[in-house]
DNA sequence: CTCTTAAAAGATAGCGCTAACATTAGATGA
DNA sequence: TCATCTAATGTTAGCGCTATCTTTTAAGAG
């Protein structure tokens, strides 16, 4: 790699830096103090026009980059928010990730995000590690959260947005996202009315949120005394789309006569879908199924996906905005913001 | 929100600091200099036993979180790679991002990462913001990128890897990837084996990458004497599962005859899949489909889809790890790393 | 008991920046 | 003319940590 030199030129080989070029390198160059280019480069009004230009010029001479880490000690500010999210991988997570980013980066933040793999225990290790970086504001996924980590997170003296859910269990500060019982429940009850009776629940990984979304569904099948335990099959292991085929498999084993399948997410739901047309079993017809999230893929399966649209980048967007909106001290209007959910009904159910 | 008051109580409150707890907070508490207690955390066998758990135990009752940013300014070293992708919302790089992601935390690094969108501009200005925080080492992606991007890339002086690409342009200073061009002739090459003679292309998007699979893919047709622009259908819209069926739509509009189509990546493959079922067309008796990336549908969709897999995880796990070995001055075998790809033969072609 | 050596702890300074206050030059007005 | 104010720039110190060097303590050898 051909290196860049300006460093030596400047004669610091000695110190203890990485020979990078500083504010002070640049000062020197024009013959004004350290103080000033600062103040040219974050605060331009403050400094006489013709001195800027020259400042600007010698910065992209020297290609000086400031350096965050000694404005970060200096102002104790990092412009930077953390985000703990259980997996990339997952569309879900992703959609949320892309509304924190579009936001942040558009308000001059960074991020720094990291995965718990639907961990507690590695999410209490992330909260510690992400709050040595001294985030201005962190995110984290979901209102169930260990001891320790809410009393590090109360301690970091930082807002925190909790998303995905809102209604169950304490808010620690602020919470974005949409009740999973009631979204459970809501499917349930226009299957019921579509006139569906042996209802069945598939569904994967069973994090809090997920077991929620099923006691709303469940509750409602009860609530309008239909089985449930007969037609419900779950299992920990993480979703992805040929699980919802196996899980399909193995509910119809089970319990030939089930007519509807409530697919914990899509991911699942496209997987039985699959499985049905490989069983040529007509859908709905035969038998009806749904999903969850209405994630890309959901209007243009086939059958259609009948879902619930969940406001994944909007999640993401407005903890971004809750946080940016509380750190520069505007007036936050409420500290729980429930988005809601939308019932999509296509052609599958 | 109930806030830890452990700082008041050391009554630093008239100080510039954030009243957060400090080194030297803990080390007076059990009456030794703050070296020690540094020492005691970093370098813990350089430090008595027992001091050593009595330090653990005043960090763990005060909740001390050390200042990274003062570490950073100490060391210089921030213990961050910056990443430059696309975007997260695309199956591609969430798995390329996972994989730098969870090799990079197991080494205790963390993760920063932006959104090009796809824009060599938006890459400069991004490229800017992320060294600002003087990151250890960078991955961008693609080896396509402007003189100013190179400029600030090497005059940051720090370790690169170009990811996605090997085998185009001028390497920097490291890259993982696999050819573009040779993937897509690769795909050509067995499409023209399975005797298809009206093979089409669709793209969508058409970065530099998804031209080179193009180019790759027709040149190896034109070889084989078969006709190209006749069946070539690409756009610069980003790409999606919608999309792909209306551009099978309209190649199929503009060109009745064609039987074979390999689309520039798998999502488009699905609308593709999906459109031809609405359509009733039998793939891949009437009209074949291919894709590209093999992501997690492909196996389970009707027909499964015959496409190349590309080492999405790998290619973002070995960046990391080539930059990480290099930052711990382990040797590097290779500055360049050709993760190859595979044809992997379903049922749709 | 002294001398040598290693282990453990401390003192000092500095990483690169900016908050807070201080100074200077130039403009304004009585 | 000189006090008064404002705009522009500078001085100083400190953010919280660790590299480097120095000192103290303890252990072992003769």
């Amino acid at each position: 790699m051909n290196r860049d030199n300006t460093a030596d030129k400047l004669g610091k080989s000695g110190s203890r830096s990485k020979g990078r070029v500083t504010l002070s390198d640049v000062a020197k160059v024009i013959g004004v103090s350290a103080i000033t280019v600062s103040r040219a480069l974050n605060d331009p009004e403050k400094v006489n026009p013709k001195l800027r230009v020259r400042i600007e010029q010698a910065v992209a001479e020297l290609n000086y980059v400031p350096n965050r880490a000694a404005r970060s000690l200096a102002t104790s500010t990092t412009q930077t928010l953390a985000v703990v999210i259980p997996t990339i991988s997952n569309t879900v997570f992703s959609n949320v990730l892309k509304g924190i980013y579009d936001y942040t980066t558009r308000h001059n933040y960074e991020v720094l995000f990291a995965s718990t793999y639907y961990s507690l225990q590695n999410e209490e290790k992330l909260i510690a590690k992400l709050l040595a970086q001294h985030p201005d504001g962190i995110i984290t996924t979901g209102l169930d959260i260990t001891e320790r980590s809410k009393a590090m997170l109360l301690s970091a003296n930082i807002p925190l947005v909790q998303i995905m859910e809102v209604g169950t269990g304490d808010v620690i500060d602020m919470s974005v996202g949409f009740s999973h019982f009631d979204a459970g429940a809501s499917m349930a009850k226009y299957l019921i009315e579509q006139g569906y009776r042996n209802i069945g629940f598939i569904g994967a990984q069973m994090d809090f949120r997920s077991q929620r979304r099923m006691q709303g569904f469940l509750s409602t099948l009860a609530d309008a005394g239909l089985e449930t335990d007969k037609y419900l099959l779950t299992t920990t292991t993480p979703s992805d789309i040929k699980l919802g085929g196996q899980l399909l498999a193995d509910l119809m084993a089970k319990q030939p006569d089930v007519d509807d399948i409530f697919c914990n997410n899509d991911d699942l739901a496209y997987g039985a879908i699959f499985e049905c047309q490989r069983r040529k079993l007509r859908i709905p017809e035969q038998i009806a199924i749904a999903g969850f999230n209405d994630l890309d893929a959901s209007a243009s399966i086939n059958p259609s996906l009948t879902t619930v649209k969940t406001p994944l980048y909007e999640i993401g967007r407005s903890a971004a905005e809750l946080l940016i909106n509380t750190l520069k001290g505007r007036p936050i209007l409420s500290k729980t913001l429930d988005l809601g959910f939308e019932l999509i009904v296509r052609d599958s159910a």
